[in-house]
DNA sequence: TTGTAGGCGTTATCAG
DNA sequence: CTGATAACGCCTACAA
């Protein structure tokens, strides 16, 4: 039991040394079929396990990938990429170390200190706070991959390709007759680091404003509402949305519909709306971004839709590449799709009835 | 860079043994004032990491737990009790390593055996899908802790009072003025074991009838249904909660109120009831369990809040203990906390008017 | 086809 | 106060 079975123990169970039980077990080099099945046959009656450690150790090779995540719990989108990294690493003999920053600077330094004494081959970051911690894992010689975010250091990533996202969801909107188009996002200006040129904020804000362009339609600053994506502890975790929303709605003209950057915040939207007595979408049509909770919501969230888990698989890959040696920092881009659900319609001016019939 | 500074380098860089670096490291041990400065130079010139995988092996514990999740991705509920766990663990210089298993047995043995060659120190379950994975753990001699479920197998957990959830959520109710309640959960038959005496689901559901019987009110079957968690992949995730509310809402006479055994199921029913055009709480009240994405939904949700985190740190705790030497399984209970928002208010006998005023 | 032996980086035991 | 030195369990030349 708590003193498991060891190569040796399973070579002299065998009466064989350990270099044929090692030959045994990787499949590799000669072995008499006879004495393959004597081995065997003593892995079975010890019960052996190779031991990773010790294997970790000799190899340089923990099998390990440090995977950083701002928050699983504020946001279940970054949950969602978190599995697609685990089901490829799994697929590949790799185990995963999950850490949450919960945007703590010094939560993230410190998981790297850890994580480069537990020798992992490779770290993922959904996404990194501050580049100093990827230096200091550069410095350990362990490679990293950025997910969703590029920055002005020579790692891998992959991204999304958030200004045609939001094109996506313009032109939806566009086609259902939407002529006065709300935004609810995050202010880029918050989100601006000097390790990364442009954010996303910036981009999905950038592609809301081209896709109105191409429809023809300009843009009015009063239904823009640019705040933050997660809220003060003491507040409800939906309250920047709902600000959002409450500004729109009191807007000179109210818009018919809203495009908002994340679904955390059009949960909140969501809240506000249903407070004041309106109806989505017969009274505003709304769409989200990220494709995470908009399934729980009422109604279903029509969402611009990030392929997280291929996300997460994608990061992992090239995570791996660089185990293995490769160098040359590649940028994976992946497509939104535009996922349309119960919360997008027609505008009010085009409806006979403003509510439907109850049952 | 790749090559990093092991004991040995940083002895010589300072002309001392190795043993003497290591008096140094952890702080025991005689060494000379002068002598621990020269090293300590030496290490911060060296730039020198502790290597945890050699320590691992030597010490014969490799500072890891693994932790096993039904699903991350289908309930957020999971995910805030790994925080728990790992915040904790992380407290104690341990690192976490997390599994999804998706609800699938293979996938659950795949991950104990992979952990029991990390050699990892413990494993927590929430939960277990095959007792037969936990034989396996045992006699690997690694110590399993359960969260939410307790089973015939001599293994510490912590799990939640849940009966008394209920009955908290049915005085809320009452207190109201609600006669009528009913309710939406997972069938008890269908989460039957046999390493599971008493099901999590059957306790939800005894003490919704406790709570009725000791108000006085008695139940009716046809403002009960009993599905699943979980609804087929190609169904909507809400699914079983939309078949729930559709249910009710048929009943001969429909209830004011509604018990629902986790928020998951309670989001598939606030959108039926969304579509159904009626309103919350003005036309039917909802109380969700588990309090995880019940802050998203519109209303936000009245909840029995489990206490997640607290959760997965007693389950690290447990984990510790066991790891420490202390073979004696305890089970902890906490107790359930009914977190009031905005789905629960008066029957609609006792309001004024049905609808809010439009702003 | 099989065995021997050195070493991966630590820790810990004993002498000095 | 400090230094040798022997494991920990596995891998892998190199020898036989």
């Amino acid at each position: 039991m708590s003193k498991s079975a060891t190569l040796m123990g399973v070579a002299e169970h065998a009466g064989v040394s350990t270099a044929t039980v090692a030959r045994v077990l990787k499949k590799n080099g000669y072995v008499k079929e006879e004495t393959r099945q004597r081995v065997e046959e003593a892995i079975r009656q010890t019960g052996y396990r190779p031991n990773g450690v010790a294997r970790g150790l000799r190899t340089n090779r923990s099998m390990t990938i440090g995977n950083f995540l701002r928050s699983t719990t504020h946001n279940p989108f970054f949950a969602e990429i978190a599995r697609g990294t685990e089901d490829e690493a799994l697929r590949n003999d790799y185990t995963v170390i999950l850490l949450n920053m919960e945007a703590s600077r010094e939560r993230e330094r410190l998981g790297v200190e850890r994580l480069i004494e537990r020798r992992v081959d490779a770290m993922v970051f959904t996404y990194a706070i501050d580049v100093e911690s990827l230096d200091i894992a550069a410095a350990a010689g362990i490679p990293a991959v950025q997910v969703e975010r590029v920055l002005d250091r020579p790692t891998s990533a992959v991204v999304v390709d958030n200004p045609a996202g939001s094109v996506q969801a313009i032109e939806h909107l566009v086609r259902l007759g939407h002529r006065r188009i709300g935004f609810i996002g995050a202010d880029p200006v918050l989100y601006r680091t000097p390790m990364m040129p442009v954010s996303v904020e910036e981009e999905r804000l950038a592609g809301y404003r081209q896709g109105l362009q191409a429809a023809g339609i300009g843009y009015a600053d009063d239904i823009i509402f640019l705040g933050r994506y997660f809220a003060a502890d003491e507040d409800p975790i939906t309250a920047w949305g709902q600000m959002g929303m409450r500004h729109l709605l009191q807007a000179r003209e109210r818009p018919t519909a809203v495009l908002i950057t994340s679904d955390v915040l059009a949960a909140g939207a969501l809240q506000v709306v249903y407070e004041a007595g309106l109806r989505v979408p017969d009274d505003i049509s709304i769409v989200g971004f990220d494709a995470n909770i908009g399934r729980f919501l009422s109604p279903a969230l029509t969402t611009v839709s990030h392929p997280l888990r291929e996300m997460g698989k994608v990061a992992c890959e090239l995570a791996l590449a660089a185990i293995a040696g490769d160098t040359t920092p590649r940028v994976v881009r992946l497509r939104t799709k535009l996922e349309v659900r119960g919360s997008t319609g027609a505008p009010p001016s085009r409806r006979k009835s403003r509510r439907p019939a109850e049952p």
